[in-house]
DNA sequence: ATGCGATAGTCAATCGATTGGCCCTGAGAT
DNA sequence: ATCTCAGGGCCAATCGATTGACTATCGCAT
């Protein structure tokens, strides 16, 4: 039906300008029809103009209009690791809410403060997008005063930080729901696995944790801190293995960690759940491991695409929220977890 | 030492007319000094030039410079699932060398063909890239379709298509390590699991397979497809296991399956090596699956890397060339892989 | 004194879309 | 017959940077 042949020759994509033309009116009552414009225009003129518009395929030019409006129809977000299933999650969410939203999604990925710095100030100062979504640790003092320095619509994901609104999971009830399950399995002493890059997130965790523990008058917990990563996660466990009084029940808080610490656990010929139970994050991908992992699931891709709710709002004038996504974390059974080995 | 505060009351980012009004010289001399444009100045005017711009932070507007000379900075990446770490780790390679070069990289998530060419046509039409990176599929008339009347510099990534360059790692050789490999550890019956969506990377990787099968003198092995997929690897083993004769070294032609094919085989007590040897790719990761996974190591950061050269040359009139990565996929030996089972 | 060529810039158009203001025409009101 | 007003749409400036054409000044040779 649609024939494409009568395009060609056009080599270049049409502008508002190639319609005018063709219809002998002016390029600014094009612009008005086709943008909205308050503007009075009789219907067969409106109808020709939209008819034409579609023949040429024709779409806006996003810098000369980002010119003219300051708007970029673009969002950027700020990533630490996209190789963490974490960040990919969050990743797709913002990225096909982004979509939906008509927003095209800008993705750096730095591996220190001074490359998400002068990210941020390129991404900014030459004004490619309209807001920024940033999971990167906000605690850096570099970063904090180049956001305060260079303002744009911005909110943190994964993140809470002082200078602007943030989209989290419950990361508290998340630790708490952790520690009480291993005390109601039976176990008594826990230990925690943290993030050494003093993470917001792993400290909600850790409090949480914490908060349950003292709930289930259990002693205090060990606590030893490693990288997010597999192989923090590793090192962290045979850390753990060290101590004098072996942990019985071990809370991974993260999902790398986890299946580090499984690899930890099965290089020491220690049987989970039978010697050690085992409780991670995240538990989509968890299912797969060996045993597969008891794991708390929360809703990594719901927070990216909030995260792109939430700077749309900004950008729209409206009030923006902290968001702490309603859906709770929760507990999915695997084989991870046990009772306590008898004494 | 420096003055942030005399930068404020300049709300928003400095422009070449800031810079021009300050000093008294014409905007034009201003971006040739700036931009590099054929003109002489005295020293002392460029000089001075120089020191303002970078007093004032100048930073060209992206979209202002785009309308006029055409180039955008950006190039976009269209992916077929981010979660996947096989596309996690081509984007990191990706974006991180486009950030090098000053691109910027807009990234697309879409699940369907439908939604593959709309992103296309969009990222296209509105001239927000100067080039693409395409990971999806290329098989698919629509977006091939898309792409020849739409066209732009792009190259495939982890694709082969007739429609333009791209840039892969050596899967035939990949397939033909696995194979030999698995042969020479004096297994008999081999069993290939690719994938159902008739990729061509799959492709290759199984007529790798099989020229390693022919030339260790082995019968036919068992083929299944199924998605590339945690489950899909899953799912595929399960049938795999039907067979009447159970093939004892199995092939997972990607790091999901194989991870799926290990929780396949867990679930049905079988163990790896003893009772049945797998070799999976993508080796970086596996190493804390349960058993560790012996695989097959290729450049996938790299070769993200590398697609990001190869539209760069475009740009720049350079001579692209189809790259197949130097490097050769390379065996890393854990412990998925011993002899076969004593008849 | 005149001319020539550097040197050191300036001028003005342009990229494509948007937008506030202005103008023309015809119909209805007086 | 004249005034008003609304409908329909055109004009021109503007966003910020780039670029080819052009000009003014000076030194120097003739």
């Amino acid at each position: 039906m649609t024939d494409d042949s009568q395009d060609r020759g056009l080599p270049r994509p049409a502008t508002l300008k190639d319609i005018a033309r063709a219809l002998k009116v002016d390029v600014s009552t094009v612009s008005k029809v086709l943008s909205g414009g308050g503007i009075s225009v009789r219907p067969e003129t409106r109808q020709s103009i939209i008819d034409e518009a579609s023949r040429l395929n024709y779409r806006p030019h996003a810098s000369a209009r980002n010119l003219r409006t300051r708007r970029t129809g673009a969002m950027g977000i700020l990533l630490p690791n996209i190789m963490n299933p974490v960040y990919s999650s969050i990743v797709r969410g913002a990225v096909r809410r982004a979509e939906e939203k008509g927003y095209v999604m800008l993705v750096a990925d730095v591996d220190d403060e001074a490359s998400s710095t002068s990210v941020y100030l390129k991404l900014v100062s030459e004004r490619r997008v309209d807001g920024l979504i940033i999971a990167v640790n906000a605690r850096s003092k570099e970063i904090v005063s180049a956001i305060e320095d260079n303002p744009i619509p911005h909110v943190f994901v994964n993140r809470r930080a002082a200078i602007g609104r943030s989209v989290t999971v419950d990361d508290q009830a998340a630790g708490y729901l952790a520690a009480k399950t291993l005390a109601e399995a039976g176990h008594k002493r826990l230990a925690f696995i943290g993030d050494s890059d003093d993470l917001d997130t792993a400290q909600r965790r850790r409090a949480g944790f914490q908060r349950g523990c003292k709930e289930a008058g259990l002693p205090p917990f060990l606590d030893v801190v490693g990288p997010y990563s597999r192989k923090g996660g590793y090192d962290s466990t045979l850390k753990l293995l060290d101590a004098k009084q072996r942990p019985t029940g071990l809370f991974a808080s993260n999902l790398l960690v986890g299946i580090g610490a499984l690899a930890a656990l099965r290089a020491c010929n220690i049987r989970v759940p039978e010697d050690i139970s085992v409780i991670s994050m995240d538990a989509e991908d968890a299912i797969y491991t060996a045993p597969p992992l008891t794991a708390i699931a929360t809703s990594l891709v719901e927070m990216g695409a909030r995260a792109v709710d939430e700077v749309d709002a900004i950008l729209h004038g409206r009030e923006p929220h902290d968001v702490v996504i309603e859906e709770p974390p929760r507990l999915i059974m695997r084989e991870s977890l046990g009772p306590p080995p008898a004494q």
